[in-house]
RNA sequence: GUGGGUGUAGUUCAACGGCAGAGCACCGGAUUGUGGUUCCGGGCGUUGUGGGUUCAAAUCCCAUCACCCACCCCA
């Protein structure tokens, strides 16, 4: 019997795997300097936890939620995201009493059930940041800088990043009022899927791919006309922030996240040539949701990014970010007798952070100096019967040939290689 | 959930009704303790799976599964 992967999902297999721990890393990094702290959640809660927070309609609520039930028959979800569960654990763990400010990110797969397409998987790898306890514009700013930064300092600059401000419940609802009265006359002529989103969420109107739509759409009122006084002010400061840090922007009326709890600011960082999924990164300030699952009502930003895609954006701008690891040495034996007297050094070199191959398959030295070039060892380290009885090895550099005859000593031989490193 | 495209060796692809092949990768060898180049040798793989048409199917038809792309949605 075979077995297939499940459909969405990929290996991550050791020929790129390097890449994937080099940019989870990098990420780790980054965000460290921004003085955040890495927070790990399980990757399935109780399902309310995602109902309340994206909302009760949104589409990854209403089907693309993996769903089961324990043997209690207590109902769980693998994460869609990954906001909910952090200010769960915030909630929970009163990370507000330790300090007014939190700062976090995660990073670890996600799961949604859509078709798979380009950039788009069932299982799909997410980094992203949490800032929760303070409505000051900087953190915005902050955290829209993080995401974009970290993408610059690998080397991509292709990107666009769009910025809107949805504003608080309160101007959505006058702005959504001003939608429909904008839109009223014309209902006969919009699509199907909008005519139902004409009641049910006006705002997604705007993010409508028929053409018919789009013609409407340029008149539609904008959500930028429609902030109280309050978020205006919010918004402004943002844009500010982000001109005095010299990251540049534009800004999109039309962004409208998908999940509910947003509010304010609202941004999403496009790189094109990845196909119809071409968002790299999106987040916003989501002010209401704490107190939604049932904390205190405390302010916050955050935004999430997809592991996926940010591989495809660097592969297609050919970008050598990470360098596959290579051994420092290869282990280069003669004799059967040598074989089993030589393992004591050969764990020692690698007890001592040395990475060194060995194949004790291969016979002739011949072999054995091919799948040393083949691994990229910078050295052989070659041993016979001679050596043996000396206590000494040959150590050889592949690259210029150059070779010496030093003690068998493991201290000794990483120090060697070490210094020419 | 809806469309379109594609499934042949580990991989990239040929063969397009008539004997299933090549490049790369992989393994071994070229006088027994020194590699990268070169040369030689090594391939029966349920042609994704199951049916059907035909004297004959990788090739045509149907179904199914998987992948890719798009709608939708978003990371």
């Amino acid at each position: 019997m075979k077995y297939n992967i499940p459909r969405g999902t990929f290996d991550i297999l050791p020929e790129d795997s390097y890449k994937w721990q080099f940019l989870q890393d990098s990420f780790r990094k980054f965000a460290i300097c921004f003085g955040y702290q890495e927070i790990t959640t399980p990757i399935f809660e109780v399902s309310e936890l995602f109902e309340r927070s994206s909302g009760e309609s949104s589409d990854v609520v209403q089907k693309e939620m993996y769903r089961f039930c324990d043997k209690k028959g207590r109902e769980f979800a693998l994460r869609p995201e990954g906001t909910a569960p952090v200010v769960r654990s915030y909630v929970e763990n009163n990370l507000d009493k330790l300090s007014k400010r939190s700062k976090l990110f995660y990073l670890g797969p996600m799961f949604r059930y859509d078709r798979p397409q380009a950039g788009r998987y069932r299982q799909f790898y997410q980094y992203g940041i949490e800032f929760i306890g303070s409505n000051n514009p900087y953190y915005d700013a902050e955290v829209i800088a993080i995401s974009m930064l970290w993408l610059n300092s690998l080397g991509l600059n292709k990107l666009r990043l769009e910025i809107n401000s949805v504003g608080c419940p309160d101007c959505a609802v006058l702005y959504d009022k001003a939608l429909q009265e904008y839109y009223r006359p014309f209902l006969g002529k919009l699509c199907p899927d909008c005519q139902n989103r004409f009641n049910t969420n006006p705002r997604r109107l705007l993010d409508c791919k028929v053409p018919s739509c789009i013609e409407l759409r340029d008149d539609a009122p904008s959500q930028l006309n429609y902030l109280d006084e309050p978020c205006e002010k919010h918004f402004e400061a943002v844009c500010n922030y982000l001109q005095a840090m010299k990251i540049k922007y534009i800004i999109n009326p039309r962004i409208v996240r998908g999940l509910d709890y947003y509010t304010n600011t609202a941004f999403e960082i496009v790189y094109e040539g990845l196909g119809a999924q071409n968002s790299l990164a999106g987040g916003g300030r989501y002010n209401g949701l704490i107190e939604q699952i049932g904390g205190k009502s405390v302010p916050a930003i955050g935004f999430a990014g997809g592991f996926e895609r940010l591989l495809i954006a660097l592969e297609e701008e050919k970008i050598n970010y990470a360098e596959k690891p290579k051994p420092d040495a290869y282990l280069v034996c003669l004799g059967e007798n040598v074989r089993l007297e030589v393992l004591t050094y050969l764990n020692d070199l690698r007890i001592k952070g040395l990475i060194v191959d060995y194949d004790p398959d291969k016979n002739s030295m011949k072999a054995q100096f091919k799948a040393a070039d083949a691994s990229g060892a910078k050295y052989a380290i070659i041993i016979g019967e001679d050596e043996l009885a000396n206590k000494t090895i040959n150590l050889k550099n592949l690259q210029t040939g150059e070779q010496i005859r030093v003690a068998m000593n493991a201290e000794d031989t990483k120090q060697r290689i070490r210094a020419k490193i």
